[in-house]
This record gives C-alpha cells, sequence and structure tokens, in this order.
DNA sequence: GCCGAGTGTCTTTTT
DNA sequence: GACACTCGGC
C-alpha cells in the first residue's frame, strides 16, 4: 500500500485514488503523467482487487506500453501479462484478428503500411484506367486516410462526394477498399475504424469488452483522433471508468485527425467527470519551464495551466546563430563534446523538425567523431533489401497478399517480367481469384510461354514449401532458410562490393532481429514476428543504453526527457513550417508548431541549446533564412546574450582522436571494449554483449558513429 | 525480358 | 537529391 503511492504528491494521489467514475487528468510536461499512469494500475490491481485481464490501457508507442506494463510488474512482483495494453493499434489489431470473420477478414490479415498503400493504389488507378498523372496516388492516400481518421468509409465518403473530382476519390476508394479485402489487409487507419464498427455495430461483441474491460487508461489523450475517441467511448460506455491524461499544450497530431477537442470538452462528455490538474514539474529548471510558459503562452483556446518546480534558477538558454547548417551541426558536436567532461553522450538529444536536416547534424558529429543514434529517418524496416525479404514473409503468412507477391515474384530476377505479369494477372482476375493461388492453375492459362509456366510454377512450389515449413519451424530458421533458398542473398553477389556487402548487412541485421524476437516471444511463429514487426516504430527500437547522442524529430521526442536538448533549425518557415497553400486555418497551424516548440523546450531537464542557420541547403539550392518568430517569444533575460550576438562558427576544431587501439597479442574476443571490422560498417568498438558464441547478440558503435546490433552468426566480424 | 540512362515529382511531422 | 517511372538499346 505505501508503496504504491508513496512519493506522491496531492494531486497525483488524488489522480491515482479516484478509480471510480471519469477521470481526466490534465497532466503538464514533466509532471509525473507516467508515474500516475503506473500507479494507477497497481492501485487497481494491488488495492482495488481487480484483475489485471479487467484493464485494458492504451498508449501512443509501444515503448511507453512495454514500460508501463514493467513499472507495474515491479512495483506489485506480479506478472501482468493478461492486462491489455499497448498503442491503440496494436490493441486493435488483436481485436480485429480475433474477430476478423465479422469485418470480412481472415485472422492472419496483412497490415500495409504507407508504402504497400501506394502500391495497391497504384494498381488500382491503373484497373480504372486512369492516369496518375491526374490522380496521384499519394494525394488520394492522404484523402482516404483524412476521410477514415474522419470515421468516413468507402460509402459513406461516396454518399457525400460532391464534385466530380470527389465522386472519383470515391470511385478510387471503394475499388481500393474491395482490393484491400481481396488482399486480405488493411491499411492503418482501417485499424482504427474497423475496431469502432466492429464494437459499434456488434453488440454481442461490444458488451463482451465491455464487461471484460472495466477500467480503462488512456495517454496522450490529447492526440486522439475520431475513431480513437469513439472506441474508448463505446468501451467506457457502461460503467464510465475511464481515466484519460494528457495536455492540450502538447497536441502534436492534429495534422494526421488527431482533435483536441476530444481533450478540451471531456468534460461535457462525461459530465461527473474529476479533473486533476498536474502542475508542479520534477523535470527541468526554472528557466527552462519560464522559457516554455512564455512560449504556450501565446496560443489561444487552450485549458490554461503554468508549470512550477522548485528547482529554481538554472543555466540560461544558449541561443546560436550559425552561418549554415554545416557550422549548425560543427556547433552542436563542439557542445555536445564539451559537456562530455560532466555528461554521458546519452545525456544528449538533438531534435529538429523535419527528418531531412539530421544529415547535416549526422555529418557534424561524424567529423567529430561523435557516436550518435538516429531515430527515423530511413527506416529500417523501410529499406528496400529489408522490405523485399518481409514480402516473402508476408506472402507465405498470406498468400492473399498481391502486393508482396508482385513485389517478390521477380526478386531476384526470375526472367518473370511486365508481360508475364500483365497476363498472370489478367488470369487470376478472370477467376477471381488471388495471382498467388492462379500459379496452381496455370495449366488453364493458355497466354503464357512453357517456360515462363515453367519458372512460375517453380516459384509456387518454393513458397508452399515454406507454407509448409511454417507450421513446425520457428520464424527465425525459416527466414534464414528463405534467404538462402530464393536465391536472394546470392542475387547480391554480382554487385560492387560496397553495395554487396550493405545489402548484405542489412538482410543480417532483419535475420538478427528475428531471431531476438524469436528468442523474448512466447509465440515463437513467422506469424506472431510479422504481428509484431508491422507495427514497430522507430521510437520502440531506440535504447538509450548506448552512449550516444540521439539525433530525432521534435515529434518523436515526445514523452522523452534528456539532460541537455538541443533544437536545430529555428528558422521562420522551418520551424514553424509554413506551407503555401496549405489548407485549413494558418493561425491553428501555427499555433500546433508553436506546441511542438513547447514540447521541445519541455524535454530538457538541464540545458537548452537553440540554433538556426542564416542559409540552409533545401532540395535544389541554397536558401537564405530568419530566426523563427517563436525565438522572439522568449523573454530576453531567459537567453545567454553573448552567444545570441556570436557569429557563425569559424572555431578551430578538435583534432578528431584515433580510436584506442585493442592491445596487440590479444585473441580476439567478442566482449565489450574489443574492435571488430564489419565489411559493409567499418570498424567498431563492441558497447555490449547479450548470448554467447554464435549467437551472441552484440551492439557495435562504428567509427562513423552509427550504432548497430549484430548476430555474430551473420555478421562476419574480423578482429579490428 | 533486362538494364541503364534520362525525366519528372515530391519532401512535415507518423501509427 | 531520392525515387518512381519511361523509353530505347541489347
Amino acid at each position: 500500500m505505501t508503496s504504491i503511492l508513496e512519493g506522491l504528491n496531492d494531486a497525483q494521489r488524488e489522480a491515482v485514488q479516484a478509480v471510480d467514475g471519469p477521470v481526466l487528468v490534465l497532466a503538464g510536461a514533466g509532471s509525473g503523467k507516467t508515474r500516475v499512469l503506473t500507479r494507477r494500475i497497481a492501485y487497481l490491481l494491488g488495492e482495488c482487487g481487480v484483475d489485471s485481464r479487467h484493464i485494458l490501457a492504451m498508449t501512443f508507442t509501444n515503448k511507453a506500453a512495454g514500460e508501463m506494463r514493467e513499472r507495474v510488474e515491479d512495483l506489485l512482483q506480479i506478472s501482468c501479462k493478461t492486462m491489455w495494453i499497448g498503442t491503440f493499434h496494436s490493441l486493435c489489431a488483436r481485436l480485429l484478428r480475433s474477430h476478423a470473420e465479422r469485418v470480412g477478414l481472415r485472422s492472419n490479415f496483412t497490415i500495409y503500411d504507407a508504402t504497400d498503400q501506394l502500391a495497391l493504389l497504384r494498381r488500382v488507378i491503373a484497373d480504372e484506367e486512369l492516369s496518375e498523372r491526374e490522380w496521384p496516388a499519394r494525394q488520394i492516400r492522404a484523402r482516404i486516410s483524412k476521410a477514415k481518421n474522419a470515421m468516413q468509409g468507402a460509402d459513406v465518403f461516396a454518399q457525400r462526394a460532391g464534385a466530380f473530382d470527389e465522386q472519383m476519390v470515391a470511385r478510387i476508394f471503394r475499388h481500393y477498399q474491395d482490393a484491400l479485402k481481396q488482399n486480405n489487409a488493411v491499411d492503418f487507419d482501417d485499424l482504427l475504424m474497423l475496431s469502432v464498427e466492429l464494437i459499434r455495430d456488434h453488440e454481442d461483441i461490444r458488451q463482451t469488452y465491455q464487461a471484460r474491460f472495466s477500467h480503462i487508461l488512456i495517454d496522450e489523450y490529447q492526440d486522439t483522433n475520431r475513431p480513437q475517441y469513439l472506441f474508448a467511448r463505446y468501451l467506457a460506455e457502461a460503467h464510465q471508468n475511464i481515466c484519460v491524461v494528457g495536455d492540450d499544450d502538447q497536441s502534436i497530431y492534429a495534422w494526421r485527425g488527431a482533435d483536441i477537442r476530444n481533450i478540451l470538452d471531456f468534460e461535457a462528455d462525461y459530465p461527473n467527470a474529476l479533473v486533476v490538474r498536474l502542475e508542479q514539474n520534477y523535470r527541468s529548471t526554472q528557466v527552462i519551464l519560464d522559457a516554455g510558459n512564455a512560449v504556450i503562452r501565446n496560443n489561444a483556446g487552450r485549458k490554461g495551466k503554468e508549470l512550477w518546480t522548485d528547482r529554481a534558477g538554472g543555466e540560461k538558454i544558449r541561443l546560436k546563430r550559425c552561418a549554415d547548417e554545416a557550422a549548425e551541426a560543427l556547433w552542436i558536436a563542439g557542445v555536445a563534446r564539451d559537456f562530455r567532461r560532466t555528461h554521458a553522450y546519452r545525456n544528449t538529444a538533438v531534435l529538429y523538425r523535419t527528418n531531412a536536416q539530421s544529415r547535416a547534424i549526422e555529418e557534424g558529429l561524424r567529423r567529430e567523431n561523435i557516436p550518435y543514434q538516429i531515430v527515423g529517418d530511413v527506416r529500417f524496416y523501410e529499406r528496400r533489401e529489408v522490405k523485399d525479404v518481409l514480402a516473402y514473409l508476408k506472402l507465405v503468412v498470406n498468400p492473399h497478399d498481391s502486393i508482396s507477391f508482385w513485389r517478390v515474384l521477380n526478386t531476384p530476377r526470375r526472367g518473370i517480367g511486365a508481360t508475364s505479369a500483365a497476363r498472370l494477372d489478367d488470369f487470376a482476375m478472370r477467376e477471381g481469384i488471388a495471382p498467388y493461388h492462379a500459379l496452381a492453375r496455370l495449366d488453364e492459362a493458355d497466354a503464357l510461354p512453357a517456360r515462363t509456366a515453367r519458372t512460375m510454377r517453380g516459384f509456387y512450389d518454393l513458397i508452399e514449401g515454406f507454407r509448409r515449413d511454417m507450421e513446425t519451424m520457428p520464424a527465425d530458421e525459416l527466414a534464414a532458410k528463405l534467404v538462402v533458398d530464393t536465391g536472394y542473398l546470392r542475387d547480391f553477389e554480382k554487385l560492387v562490393r560496397e553495395e554487396r556487402e550493405s545489402r548484405r548487412a542489412h538482410v543480417e541485421e532483419l535475420l538478427t532481429d528475428i531471431q531476438i524476437f524469436v528468442e523474448q516471444s512466447d509465440d515463437v511463429s513467422l506469424e506472431a514476428y510479422l504481428r509484431k514487426v508491422s507495427l514497430v516504430t522507430d521510437v520502440d527500437q531506440w535504447e538509450n543504453a548506448v552512449d550516444a547522442v540521439t539525433l530525432m524529430t521534435l515529434h518523436s521526442a515526445k514523452g522523452l526527457e534528456f539532460p541537455i536538448v538541443f533544437i536545430a533549425g529555428l528558422e521562420d518557415g522551418l520551424f514553424p513550417i509554413l506551407r503555401p497553400g496549405a489548407e485549413g486555418d494558418v493561425e491553428d497551424a501555427l499555433e500546433e508548431e508553436r506546441r511542438l516548440f513547447y514540447v521541445g523546450i519541455t524535454r530538457a531537464e538541464e540545458r537548452l541549446f537553440l540554433s538556426y542557420a542564416m542559409r540552409r541547403r533545401h532540395y535544389s539550392g541554397a536558401v537564405s533564412c530568419s530566426a523563427s518568430r517563436f525565438l522572439s517569444e522568449i523573454p530576453e533575460d531567459l537567453l545567454d546574450a553573448g552567444f545570441k550576438i556570436s557569429e557563425a562558427s569559424n572555431a578551430p576544431r578538435q583534432k578528431s582522436r584515433a580510436p584506442q587501439r585493442v592491445r596487440p597479442g590479444e585473441s580476439f574476443l567478442m566482449d565489450v571494449g574489443s574492435w571488430v571490422v564489419h565489411p559493409a560498417w567499418g570498424r567498431g568498438q563492441i558497447q555490449s554483449r547479450t548470448g554467447s558464441g554464435q549467437t551472441a547478440k552484440l551492439k557495435v558503435k562504428f567509427n562513423g558513429g552509427s550504432v548497430k546490433t549484430l548476430m555474430v552468426k551473420f555478421a562476419n566480424l574480423q578482429p579490428g
């Protein structure tokens, strides 16, 4: 008992103990919101006798969910495996898999990511004999997504369509939705929308889950969209035991349908709601909070709150004007290094508005030999090689998935070109079957030359073999076998060395990822792996265990905190980002940017550094920039004036020291601290190791500064 | 059917 | 400056 409520302030304790009825916790940045959530769950379990299977907790990242579960388990010294805690998307996926037949799917359905969506849309558009020039898949995708985020499916969209243009989109939308169903697939937005429809339209299911989830908790409520809002509402309808935690000042996802009114109107939706405000900040210095408060005060339409701390004072915020993005990067690198004496690199984060900015910063850190980790950027699961192998795996699990099918049919090249593919497609369409299943009936399709038909048949048999293997083989073994048997790995051999090694490395990394999954999971099936992998995000993968500076977008940084924070690229047009001709209210957009800045500022615990460049290279040429309008919203007395005036950095760089060599004569050991050479990434030092022998997994920090997880078995490391 | 060269299009943020 | 798509030569 004492431990559950221990160390909580009055407001926090109130939020934890108010277990009956609706509760809105307005939790300012750094006010202990995660703490309240975990303690509340612990309180329900440990004090109120609620069984963990009756709890539903929804977060925005898998990482947050995992940490929360762990902390509850630590606190109570029990296992809560039956508790549903996860992201909206993953919990909805789970729900849909349990009742797939009610929404016209099978439980092994595939989740299409943005790229798959585009591929499918392109096929649909071509099928409709429309030109992609006139009907760009990307734009259509955005419109469909927007509709779904407003709970408008293809039918509703069609009903409301007025102009010709809208009717055409409606037609494509309808066709796209049919195609998804045929592929036994859904997109991200469907996960939410279909789940809402499932519990809305099926009374038995709704009642089942209303009864099951007697206590609902939602994190980051300010960023919920319409389907998420409805989902929670339907489930909480009967008992009203819903506790939402959020901060209207940190709402930064309006562009993907999040509706800030969900949190602003909570008290209207749940009239007897208890409202608790958490305004004491435990994270940042007074200076940093003052800056955040001053900035966010410029927004209208907020609940209004002022964070305070008893950590009075603090170092001033440093503002730096730089000549260009390269100078900015070097300045960041230099300051980050100066902190080395007092802080590990893992205490530092560099935040920016767009992923594209990471390039220059990365380059600067690399030149100064500072280890870094990038979250986002070129996402691992979106690399070509990774997507290829995943497509194979997805096809094995779900043969109806035509997007994966078309991707791998001729990868590596088997001599099945566009013409043959089109003939196969025609045949499959005529027969109303998936292209994969058409392969089994090729003798009925006359238009294919015997030789091509044979190749296709061989491909079919190959996949069928994996489908049989899937029944008995764990995911990692199957994947390792697959990259060999399909000839996928062998195909790299004809490439130039650099390209070959880098592709191999990516495949290796994927195999390692699968192996790690198999070791950590109860369910080692391929299906289980794919279930997980389609919903992991980059932030989920991020670990602060490695001593490296973290680079990420401001959006990704939400919910995290660092002693030292840089916010780079504070230029008008970049941050706040301004898009000419952008739809919607300019003032609203600006307020969202300001909230994003507020999120950034409040990530910092001790030190905050702001920078902007006078010139910045964009996609084509260089453009000259001026300081962000947000900078003038920070009171001058909080800024370090000396730095404000100083010019672009021509300061001499410290010479980078060559990394320490291991003592000669030592045998090659895969121990922490040893140096190794990787064929693609070069020389690096082992940061950590789990396991031993061939299946040992290493975290290696390479000289470029990047950090990779490798498995000895696949990585082909040499002593270095 | 394959492959390379050339052209056009798009870059905010993400589950 | 990345990527998808087109086209022409082999």
